[in-house]
DNA sequence: TTGCCTGCAAATCCTTTGCATACTG
DNA sequence: CAGTATGCAAAGGATTTGCAGGCAA
């Protein structure tokens, strides 16, 4: 299932290289593949590190982790949350948009959508005459396992 | 009617600042009062800007901004918000809790709050077993002065 | 073979920190 | 007068850029 997705998904990417007049390297399609499967939020670093883990024979460099999430962002391929304390992170783009519920202690980060939340926004926007183009929400807080921790800790 | 509620605020800082063995010196005063009466979004770099040139007479130094900002946060009386784009900015924190409009072409910013989206953020939190401490959402657009511009423009 | 990509290291940007001096209480 | 705050400049951390060699087309 995820495999033919992910098919129709590289698909596109070679399409948007071939457009740029870009070139598929294996250096991108590793951090498209590693976005998409793991299907969680990273830091530049943090995915830098993962794939270096995970492919110890290919060579790769954080400034191409950088210039590569650089261009799948504009290519809407990868998405950005940027929240005060831990950083701005990166997930894989073509999922259904969502928001995001965050750990403030742990950074663990929780995805939901609210179609009540959805349809509020958008009618925000027309009162003000804004043409809408995205959204971003986060909500704060402290998740079950922290509180837990907290009370252990005093 | 806002410089009463300045000087509200004012000693509420004042005491802050007496609670934390500080001291209370005309630069800490500037900034909050600029923050407070400009009622506008400052980047660290933008507010230190402004009071250099609202008072010439000043010596200030944009650490100090950066020194002061992060204690008015974590104070309550100074708000930041982080959108992709146009980097960090602070507003003055003592208002009632809003979110933001934001136009992605000038960087401009429409303050609102909605009832209905307030409450799901509760209930979403509630459902996740977080424990809520803050939210922050910001809708992406493009205001009515740019629409009309990039229609001249192309 | 051409010219884009890469890793590396240097450069840049934003923010914080160390230090000597200035000022508050 | 003691001890904090300041401005400045240097240090830090994150991201971007320049470059010489490597690889895709």
């Amino acid at each position: 299932m995820d495999k033919a997705n992910y098919n129709e998904i590289l698909n596109r990417f070679k399409v948007l290289i071939k457009e740029n007049g870009m070139k598929y390297t294996k250096q991108r399609e590793v951090i498209l593949e590693t976005l998409f499967f793991s299907n969680n939020h990273f830091t530049p670093e943090s995915l830098y590190l993962l794939i270096k883990d995970n492919y110890p024979k290919l060579n790769i460099g954080i400034a191409t982790v950088y210039r590569t999430l650089n261009f799948l962002e504009e290519s809407e391929l990868a998405t950005s949350i940027s929240f005060g304390m831990h950083g701005k992170k990166y997930e894989f783009g073509g999922k259904e948009h969502h928001d995001h519920l965050i750990c403030k202690e742990c950074g663990d980060i929780i995805e939901f959508l609210d179609d009540i939340i959805e349809s509020r926004q958008e009618e925000i926007a027309k009162k003000h005459n804004y043409k809408i183009q995205s959204h971003n929400m986060q909500i704060f807080g402290v998740c079950p396992k922290c509180q837990k921790n907290k009370k252990f800790k005093g």
